[in-house]
DNA sequence: TACCCATATTGAGGTAGATCAATATGGGTA
DNA sequence: TACCCATATTGATCTACCTCAATATGGGTA
């Protein structure tokens, strides 16, 4: 990779504004560019990082599909996220200088690496960036807020379907299809994520196929009435 | 209030070490009260702000205990969280305008309001808070995500025993007793919190009491065998 | 193309925790 | 002090989801 090509990840990056510099001016993108962020590849099934790693960036995912996994000193894991592109991943780290959780690539994926030291400087000279930073994290924790409510109070069907609206819409702001799109993780980190047993995930996506929800063939997915799904988000009187 | 107190509200305040205020210096600790905080006391039972308020602040809580609760659009509600002194309320707002769960008060409270504009600003003359704040936020995150193990993975026994446990523990750092406490929230909160019923949480105390690893008396706690709460926090073979 | 192995589906039966219900307790207040 | 009502305990039954098991499917590779 040339020092041209280095120096406009950032900037000529097809989804800059879904990233983190999204609202930066082109001077401030290019401040970013210059001093922190290179793509890095990662495979499929490869770790982006694993517990103990020491902490030193964030990544922010630039192509591709990721897991993250906390692994219980008894062996039992959880899966605690799925991120795609212009998400964020490592914020969960901060506070260590080591990594705290596993990120495993659930497709081949491209990711942007910022060394955080560099970003906490970069911060202070720009108040657009922290403040949108400040933002991200913020985002975050409403977000595991509401994955408490769901593992916390909802029943299977409501918390598959909740999952499934979740995934609509995070296609849809990358303008890719919430209709029809296909799922990147297997019925088990499905089942993990939301606390779950992989064979009830299987029997909740057969039924929600059955009554015509649905159309489910392996990770292949349609959503045809989406508004019956977001029925079932609602626990039902009775 | 007098002036001089409003100045020194940070200053000379006896939970400065666990607060936001710690590792800076006097000089930016005056600088934290000058521009930022003050007092407000909230009543037991009272919101210290509820979803929808408008967000301009945020609140580190003085003395007493909250929990933040989010409540579903069909009326289910989960606890979120239970704050003690030294810890930050708020932070799941910053992304919005608006306030984005309930947070009131278990006892008779105070909390120190610092606007989140100031802040910003402040954050920007003092790379030493900012950091600070960096790593109260991701701390926060990585909290979720063992919550997120918690309510996906784990038997309610071995939720209730790593919820007393953390529990000892923040009374420990704050330089309370950690054997002899007195539970601030409900069974009904703690079964929410812990994504299971108030009367499995009565049961499971009462089992713990009856095994010799707990005195209850109401909410009155002692912990008798700190050793055998550990254990019961981990899968058990069988 | 055919094979293989991880992944997924479907069934049958078991259980942790929920639900429903009947007391008990104790902190707050007059 | 005595009363009251929210909170807590405990018991009996029910059920959503788990567990165990058998089979199917399909993407990757030789």
């Amino acid at each position: 990779m040339s020092l041209a090509e280095l120096k406009s990840v950032c900037g000529s990056c097809g989804i800059r504004e879904l990233c983190l510099p999204a609202g930066l001016s082109d001077e401030e993108v290019d401040l970013l560019d210059q001093h922190m962020s290179h793509r890095i590849s990662v495979r499929k099934g490869d770790y982006l990082y694993r517990m103990g790693d020491p902490f030193r960036s964030l990544f922010a995912v630039s192509s591709g599909f990721f897991k993250t996994v906390l692994v219980h000193e008894d062996g039992r894991g959880q899966v605690t996220g799925f991120q795609m592109m212009g998400e964020l991943l490592g914020l969960e780290a901060i506070h260590s200088t080591h990594q705290v959780c596993d990120t495993v690539a659930l497709e081949d994926s491209a990711v942007c690496a910022i060394s955080f030291d560099q970003f906490e400087q970069l911060g202070q000279l720009m108040r657009n960036l922290q403040h949108r930073f400040n933002k991200d994290m913020s985002r975050e924790i409403a977000r595991e807020h509401h994955l408490m409510l769901l593992l916390g109070s909802m029943r299977s069907e409501e918390r598959l379907a909740t999952f499934l609206l979740d995934l609509v819409m995070r296609h849809e702001r990358r303008h890719q299809s919430g209709e029809t799109f296909m799922l990147r993780m297997t019925r088990e980190d499905i089942g993990s994520y939301l606390g779950i047993k992989l064979e009830t995930v299987s029997r909740l996506l057969s039924r929600f196929h059955d009554e015509g929800i649905l159309e489910v063939r392996g990770r292949h997915l349609r959503i045809l009435n989406r508004a019956a799904l977001a029925q079932r988000t609602e626990a039902s009187e009775s």
